[in-house]
DNA sequence: CCGGCGATATGAGTAACGCTCATGTTAAGC
DNA sequence: GCTTAACATGAGCGTTACTCATATCGCCGG
């Protein structure tokens, strides 16, 4: 599907151990990430940790940002595919059930999936060619594109696949769920290491009262 | 009320040509910060445009983030005193009322105050002595504290105010209804610059359905 | 098997950053 | 006027993100 190589690498490796080393570096940037932070990560150690020379690291990342985005838009695909891989497995008989399976999903996700918990999508980073930031600042500009994707997936995934409605009021409700979600699961995630059970709780409210206005009854 | 010093200074400026330059310093970072970013405001360029020298700047900001923050903690109040003082001046019959207030208090000043759109309470910076951050982004653990003052200033102003019933369960929404506000008027000014105004409704409309199980009607 | 060309490899080097520190100057209290 | 603490200053240090000149590798037509 949307790979990493869309727009965030400078190069995309052909060969065999460049597609291995690419893959690497990515890994131990999300471990990386996970122990010092998005400040603390350097691109040195992340090219000493994968066993590659800086070097070649700036062969295919553009920079510091370029590679943590890449994370991100592979933290954002895999969590779309297990997400439909369950939609598809469990009994859905409600919408609001299938905003319980994408909470449940994401919180296991931040919980399990190294670097997640930092760079989901995209709380980090802009993509290369996004809405024009003139004084804006580049670390807020990123949740957009990643929130209106993951809306767009979301809206194929859940809202299609139970026959509702669709038009632009939807669509913008949707955007506005994700973005809303996404703030409540990370204050979740800062109050408990876990995630606060009673905060994960209240976002699955605050996002079925909202959209119980988009979505008509069954 | 809350001082900029609270706790973000490394010595509170006492003479009065020392408080200039602090405040002047706050001042440049604001306007800097609406030019190149977070990532691209540098401590010189603020010492320079202040006409400080960088050692002095030292002698007050603890570092980098230290300034941001002391900023964050000045639009802080700005915000929370301008709420006041229109709460107190306009007719407000139900508490939805105050919420509306709230949200166009927050955007106005998105669209007026330097550095507000980039660095409103408190996206960008924890504050010292902060919950532990083992692993986890220093940048995304700011929301936190910041918002947790708003939520409870937020409480005396507007539910004390309409004699709400309070509790441990309003003071949790109240903290998940600020979180989740801010995330979405954040998009509604990525997506435009003056703030989408849909999204601004669609804010309002997420914040009342989600108080309304938490507030009694009256 | 070879010749050649694009893809890949490499790490010393550069500019710029955040921040310190030793030393000098000014204001306040007695 | 003396003392003490607050304030002022900018050269310099360690570190970072990132470049570039040069060398090597892998693949494919002939």
């Amino acid at each position: 599907m949307t790979n990493v190589s869309a727009g965030t690498l400078r190069r995309r490796p052909a060969q065999r151990r460049s597609v291995e080393r690419v893959e690497r570096m990515l890994d131990e940037c999300a471990r990386l990430l996970d122990e010092v932070g998005y400040d603390g990560l350097t691109t040195k150690e992340v090219a000493r940790r994968a066993a590659v020379p800086i070097g070649t690291f700036y062969q295919f990342f553009p920079d510091k940002q370029g590679l943590v985005r890449a994370l991100a838009l592979r933290n954002l695909d895999a969590f779309l595919d297990r997400l439909a891989v369950r939609l598809g497995e469990e009994e859905i008989s409600d919408w609001t059930d299938a905003v319980d399976l994408a909470v449940d999903e994401f919180v296991a996700m931040k919980r399990t999936t190294p670097g997640f918990a930092i760079v989901d999508f995209g709380e980090i980073m802009p993509f290369p060619g996004g809405p024009p930031m003139k004084g804006t600042n580049r670390l807020l500009n990123a949740a957009l594109e990643n929130n209106v994707i993951v809306a767009d997936r979301l809206r194929v995934l859940v809202i299609d696949l139970l026959g509702a409605p669709r038009g632009p009021g939807l669509d913008r409700a949707l955007v506005v769920a994700v973005e809303a979600a996404d703030a409540v699961i990370k204050l979740a995630f800062r109050v408990h290491p876990e995630g606060d059970p009673g905060l994960i709780a209240e976002c699955r409210r605050l996002i079925r009262r909202y959209l119980a206005d988009h979505i008509p009854e069954r």
